[in-house]
DNA sequence: CTAATTGCAAACAGTTTGCAGGCGT
DNA sequence: ACGCCTGCAAACTGTTTGCAATTAG
C-alpha cells in the first residue's frame, strides 16, 4: 500500500461517478504530482481483478470505472462535457421478445444527452 | 468509384449485421486481396460522412459499420463468436424518471449474451 | 490527361510491459 | 534488508495521415 494506491483508492470513494483512466490521473496529481500513466493502469487493472471496482465501457469512450458495490443501473453520457452519470433503477423493458436461441446474460444501456449543469 | 470502394459497399448490401473494419477487409480481400486497411478506413470514414454507414459504438468493442438506413433498433452482441446482431424494436422502458435538468437525445442498448448458433 | 484513390509506411493515441531505482514493511 | 511498487521509456494495437505510384473518367 503506498501514497499513490492509496490516492486512487480513496478518489473513488469521494467522486460518485465513473472515471476514466485520465480523470483519475488529473485528480490524484493534485496530491502526487509526478504521478505517472501507468501507476494509474496498474491500480485500475489490479482493483477491477479484486473486484473493488469495475469497468463502465460505454460507446465510442474510453473505459470508465466505479466502486464495484454499486447496485444495477445505467449512465448518462453528457455529449457537451463528456461526464458520465450514474442513474437510478433499471431502464429495460421487462418483454424483450428475442429471436430463437438468443440467450441473454447481461445488458447496457446508455442515455446520451445534455446533463443539469451544461443544460443550464 | 474503383473496384476496392464498390466491393466495400457491396459487402454492406449482402451481410445483415454490423461489421468492425478487420471483419470488412477480411471479406473484401476475397475479391481483393492485396487490399489495405488504410483504404477500409478512408471508405468507412467517407460513407459515415455521406449517410451511407452509421457507427454502432459498443461498450469495449471495437466500431462496428451498419447501413444507416435502417429503423431505430438495437443490438446484441455474442461473449461467443464476437459477432453482433441486430434487434427489432426498442427495448428502453417509457417512463425514464430522470433527475431535473437532464435532457436525453438519445440511447443505446446491447444485450450481452449467447447467440443462437453459439448456443446450440 | 488530370485528378482522385490506393497501398505502403510512418505517425498517433491509448494501453501495456520491461527494467532499474526507490519506498514500504 | 528485501521485495513490491513506481516512473520512465519502449512495445503494442487500432486508427489516421503523407506520399509516390496507379487507376478512373
Amino acid at each position: 500500500m503506498t501514497r499513490q494506491r492509496a490516492a486512487i483508492e480513496r478518489i473513488f470513494e469521494e467522486v460518485p461517478r465513473p472515471l476514466s483512466p485520465a480523470e483519475v490521473r488529473d485528480i490524484a496529481r493534485e496530491e502526487i504530482p509526478q504521478l505517472g500513466m501507468a501507476t494509474v493502469y496498474r491500480a485500475l487493472n489490479d482493483m477491477v481483478k479484486e473486484a473493488t471496482l469495475r469497468a463502465v465501457e460505454l460507446p465510442g469512450q474510453p473505459s470508465r470505472y466505479e466502486k464495484a458495490d454499486l447496485k444495477h443501473h445505467h449512465h448518462f453520457h453528457c455529449r457537451k462535457c463528456d461526464r458520465v452519470f450514474d442513474l437510478q433503477g433499471c431502464m429495460l423493458k421487462a418483454d424483450l421478445n428475442l429471436p430463437d436461441g438468443f440467450v441473454v446474460q447481461s445488458h447496457d444501456i446508455t442515455l446520451n444527452g445534455i446533463c443539469a449543469d451544461c443544460s443550464r
